[in-house]
DNA sequence: AGCATTTTGTGAAAAAAATATCTATTATTT
DNA sequence: AAATAATAGATATTTTTTTCACAAAATGCT
């Protein structure tokens, strides 16, 4: 069990350096200071020092990082370095879209099922999985070893789903649901609300002038 | 200008408070405590009226709120008693997913607009908006007053298209691209990128292990 | 070799946010 | 009408997060 408690925000950015230093990877770079880490995601150098030291002493004092061995480390940190799979509940326009995105993939996010209670949409592919009845839920998660679910049917539907994945035994929720989820402790949660994005823009237009 | 600073948490909250008193108010609920809220979204009754108390004084003392009171001054504060119209840059997967998404429309967000440049997207139709090519952007942000732009391109094209998004006049953007996006302080900014959910996700069902 | 420069890692300080506590109002009960 | 209960709003306290600032280490230059 955990020891130190690590922010959120953290957890975070350390996703978001993850893919500047692949970028630079890419780039040839080989070394690089937290000062350029710190520009090229739009923090502060001591911010990523800071992130950084809450998992170990990662650079070399008056040098920097290694490039390719920082991102390693936090690939590692993030548990990326694993494969973890994915089941998506509702295949309308979101889940659709999540389970045609490439990005989770790349990430070691490997989507198995995609499953739905629409008889018009059980049945057609998704790039090529093809999309399951709800009753499927429990088996597939047990013979396919799925950890995540993901969460994209309407409201009315998501405790009921989450009530289902949780009981058959995943260990973490994604919900793109607006509709706050009651899980058990031990279950990660995590929520996404796109409107939510927009209403804080919406705010911040209205607030800043 | 603004006085105080608001916190971005707070923001967030107030939306989801007041999709919880839509609900309420949709149950004939006609009065709320501040605890009633709290519970019902999974937060303090403290953060509640903290969080409403930057702008002013919603209840009474010993009773409460009055749901659609309370509902109405949020959807005010949140700026979304009035129309934004928007215009959506990239019509992949999750550029389409956004577009023909009930939730926004639902919360006074238009979406005007959706632009391309495959061509074998562009004409082609997502609900009734017709995806037309990148080069009419400008043009359409002036003559349909588009002030929101979401940015649902790879992130090689992201910076691109911000920069002609901002040019044409858009005085917000939504990012969905995993890319850090400079934009002029002026310009309010949100990013949402998804893989980073899955990594928060990822991290603790390692760390919490 | 010594000195200047760079840059990490870290303890301390500051700022921000959340939580707890207290006080004032309102409504209800006796 | 007084006492009791409920609950918002305000204030104080605590916790969390960020920023600052500097000693320690590594490199390079003279």
């Amino acid at each position: 069990m955990k020891v130190f408690k690590i922010p959120e925000a953290t957890v975070m950015r350390l996703s978001v350096y993850s893919r500047y230093l692949y970028q630079l990877g890419r780039e040839g770079v080989e070394t690089v200071s937290s000062g350029d880490i710190a520009k090229g995601v739009g923090v502060s150098s001591a911010q990523v020092r800071k992130d950084l030291a809450y998992f170990g002493e990662f650079g070399t004092r008056g040098v920097g990082y290694k490039v390719e061995e920082l991102y390693n480390h936090i690939i590692k940190i993030l548990g990326l370095d694993q494969q973890w799979n994915v089941m998506i509940v509702g295949a309308g326009k979101l889940g659709s879209a999540l389970a045609l995105y490439q990005g989770f993939a790349e990430r070691g996010f490997n989507i198995t099922t995609v499953l739905d209670v629409d008889e018009n949409i059980i049945g057609t592919k998704l790039g090529n999985i093809e999309v399951e009845p709800l009753e499927v839920l429990e088996t597939r998660v047990k013979e396919r070893n799925i950890t995540i679910g993901v969460v994209a049917v309407p409201a009315s539907a998501a405790q009921d789903v989450t009530d289902q994945l949780i009981k058959a035994g995943v260990k973490a929720i994604l919900n793109f649901s607006p509709r706050v989820l009651k899980v058990p402790r031990e279950v990660v949660l995590r929520n996404v609300d796109l409107s939510v994005n927009l209403e804080v823009l919406s705010f911040n237009l209205v607030f800043n002038s």
